[in-house]
DNA sequence: CATGAATGAGAATTCATTCAT
DNA sequence: GATGAATGAATTCTCATTCAT
């Protein structure tokens, strides 16, 4: 009983900090980093705010762990789309996964995009994580599925794509329109059928 | 006497107020709405904290103002560029404009793609200037440009053209890179000639 | 009236930060500068608690402020003694000035030098008062006025009487006992006495 | 196996016990008081926060610990220098054991007297163990010392050299000089020697 | 007894906005 | 209109102390 209680404890604790979390993750995107307020992300995750600072120790190191929640989706997405055996599948999957949040994106942009344009403008540093950390994850990823198509100048290409993704959801945002997210979402997956395989 | 003095007063407002519009768009740009405070934009505008409410009511409306100082800019750029004859050199000149701003933007972003992510956390409303109408008479603007050139679907190129232009700013501020605008600017420029004309 | 009125106004912003300056001083000597709150310095000199911002950015600034408020109260005091045309009548002075203290230094010890033990804690550094420069004017005093009285070594005889104030009002304060500084007092005075005129 | 683990139990309570106080005393003397955290305190004894206030009830009682710590340390200095058989060795020797710690006392004072001067700020009382009554224990030992040599007044003497300790630690401390510590104990030893046996 | 986690009452600080001349 | 000063409502962060297991 006793060792039981002691691994739900440990669970529920460690649960608590995934709450918060996925908490800062989900307001921050919402609101805004700057816009966020301990309290706001507290109440959410329905923890009290004094115990916020038992996971956290600044507000910093909350907006960091919003932004690794949003890398560890991104992990999560890549890893599923990883088992799809063409490269080319693999990025149309990507591309179809961005336009079915159209929606969000229409309200609160590109969680990652939002967020980085927003830290840079910190320039506090020394946060392990920072948005353009996340980025480059997503630029290698695709980076390599381009590089596997056999494409010339996969960076490039990756740049492009990941720049387009950017850009539409910005517009999307600015405009609150999430057509634009599928008509551009779509001009990407013509685009991909274009490229000459090698 | 009290005449010239008046009408030197006048200008002298007009001059505050200008002084406070553009201030607030530098720094706004450079530290973001959020962690601007008026007392930076005064400083910056050299005009006393207390005065800047006689020009402005509300911390809102300077930003807004902020904002249409950089819709201002767009107007001379396009104007300017309107002098061209050839439409595909009109858009081959805005984008030669962004890509000679990339040393800003690898530090600041584009004023307005910014500008825009962090109003629309904020869902105020109620201000007539929003970063959405700014972006949308860029749009219009490069519409047209497709439209005179004669290509199908002038609307749909616009939103390519300017997502392309917001997604390679927000790459080159994420990764603090101005090589990527470069690159990225050549990538458009070589598509807007590969247009053919109708 | 609008002259007298605005200078008026400069005077009680002068006054205010006077008044905070002395509340601090004397709150600070009474509770320790770490148990005091801005809050305590700010309701004793009637002063709304943000306002307190407006004169010292920080609660270091405010802490400097009152040491240098115990430094101009020195700086009046030997002001007054140096009238005195005998070196030997300024430092019995001193001393007499300390020992009518007696009461306050049993309750709270010396301002300087309770507030030079607390200060040396934090090790911050930065500020440009510290408890040590307080210190070293009082030691530079004495100093002179042993030089005056034809004294070898008058600085080690500074640091022997400055030593022998600060010593006796800790013992004072630690025992809650006024005679303390009386008794020692009289033999420092006793001790002057002794010294022989070169 | 119960007795035995009984035993180690207290045994290792006791040592917990231990390595708490002297934790305490060593950061108390170090950080003051105020800015120790009982955090600091759990740490560097190695002993669990929340175990903390298994040994004692409150931070006070930690802090009359700590100070109860440097009276133990105290007897033992003087039960070691009671061994002599001269009186006036002893008191030298306790002067030299002063000078001995310069450098601990120039970067934070005498551990006794910075408490003291700290916890008088506080005026909680109710704790059995204040800074003044170890400050008396010192004065009583160098009294008998004094009387032992046959002075008169040997209480007025105490005051005075142990007056003179304190004003040397605090200045050795605010001016950062182990030499004060060192002329002045210089100045006492000599003294001592200077006095007529009766 | 042991221990990580929880709680909640402060405390310092910031700023948009307002006010008194 | 101009301006330094005033106001007060947040907000972040800290810590002694308590709790659940």
């Amino acid at each position: 009983m006793t060792d039981l209680k002691g691994s739900a404890r440990v669970r529920a604790a460690g649960a608590k900090r995934e709450r918060l979390m996925r908490a800062a993750a989900e307001v921050v995107h919402q609101q805004g980093a700057e816009r966020t307020t301990i309290a706001d992300i507290a109440r959410m995750a329905e923890v009290p705010v004094g115990n916020v600072y038992y996971y956290f120790k600044t507000k910093a190191e909350l907006v960091a762990a919003a932004l690794s929640e949003h890398a560890r989706q991104l992990d999560l997405l890549t890893g599923r789309l990883d088992q799809l055996p063409d490269p080319r599948e693999r990025l149309k999957g990507l591309i179809n996964a961005w336009v079915s949040q159209r929606d969000l994106a229409a309200r609160y942009g590109c969680p990652t995009g939002t967020l980085a344009v927003e830290l840079d403008k910190r320039k506090e540093g020394g946060l392990d994580v920072e948005a353009g950390k996340v980025i480059r994850l997503l630029l290698t990823w695709v980076e390599r599925q381009f590089r596997e198509l056999g494409q010339p100048d996969p960076e490039g290409l990756a740049l492009t794509l990941v720049g387009a993704y950017q850009g539409m959801s910005l517009l999307t945002n600015a405009l609150r329109d999430p057509g634009i997210m599928q008509r551009e979402g779509d001009r990407l997956l013509a685009w991909l059928d274009s490229l000459e395989t090698n």
